[in-house]
DNA sequence: GTCTATAGGCGGATAGAC
DNA sequence: GTCTATCCGCCTATAGAC
């Protein structure tokens, strides 16, 4: 079957998100995707890890990169860049149903204590994640102010998120990004 | 060697709050407890799942007996509550260091997508968890409001826990629990 | 680039002696 | 209750034909 990388990364993001890192074999991912098994060690030379790696990075582009945009617009108001930011964040959480949750903080929380490389990325993800927050915050507060409201604001996201995932509701998420307009 | 079940329980616990439930063999937990791989399935005879069931309803009644014997008590006024509750978590949750994180978060996320049977037990953590909370911000505040808010901290110190795995930091969970002082 | 075949290892689990 | 031995299957990964 004729694929390209970018097809099979975005299908193994879907598969890998939804039934989580180690419960994903690469039998699985060539099923969703259509091509052998040995062909995703063509794609990514260093295996599993490599492939879960360029997904990580491809997350962090599409969460960070749309906070960025919303953040550094003139376009919009600090009002309706938070609302902006709370109806694009339900529909990228919610988009395969309230079971998923947070793919940063699932492959975080499930590569505890052995020696995986993927750290680095799911730091860069939350710090920037907190600060494009922070960037918002400071229309209406003092820089410092602005730090830790925005330190809170994302904790209570992925605290919701978490609920969310266990109680299967999205209305936790909901309430907290209204919370998050301060 | 001459053991019993609740020390291997114990030690089991340990060891897969520190490594994730994927990533703890057998050969891990028998190491770590100086039995034989084998005797695993002499204690729980339904073998990995049957073990995570006692794990976490071992850590549910941890948990949740401290925070419902607190919320109960006559001996302490409101602030006094909150503050023991406070001392009592940071010490829980960053006993074995910053890394590990929250077990029943980990083996919520560590288990989407497939069929484990850990959902319920998880829940009725949460739930619990929520409703003791509620019970001591009565105290203070109308009983609807006292429900959100229980459920906001709870959410809140989630996310904090989260956030000081991921950056070693355990300030984000001192913060996140002075704020729960409301 | 895509496939077949297969290696090599480890993990969970069982049988049965003592 | 504890240990030895062992099975089976799946999983990651590689070699190599086309």
């Amino acid at each position: 079957m004729k694929t390209n990388k970018e097809e099979v990364l975005q299908k193994a993001l879907a598969v890998i998100w939804e039934q989580g890192y180690h419960d994903t074999s690469f039998q699985d991912l060539s099923d969703a995707c259509g091509i052998n098994k040995s062909h995703f060690f063509h794609y990514f030379k260093g295996g599993k890890e490599d492939l879960m790696t360029e997904i990580l990075q491809l997350t962090h582009e599409v969460y960070i990169g749309m906070l960025k945009r919303l953040a550094e617009t003139k376009e919009l108001n600090t009002d309706e860049k938070l609302q902006k930011i709370k109806e694009k964040l339900i529909k990228m959480y919610t988009a395969k149903g309230p079971g998923n949750g947070c793919l940063m903080a699932n492959t975080s929380l499930e590569t505890t204590g052995k020696n995986y490389k993927f750290t680095p990325i799911v730091q860069a993800f939350f710090r920037d994640f907190i600060h494009y927050m922070a960037v918002i915050y400071q229309e209406r507060h003092p820089v410092e102010h602005a730090q830790s409201l925005a330190e809170e604001v994302v904790q209570e996201i992925e605290g919701a998120i978490m609920l969310m995932r266990v109680f299967h509701d999205t209305s936790y998420l909901e309430r907290a990004l209204t919370r998050a307009n301060r």
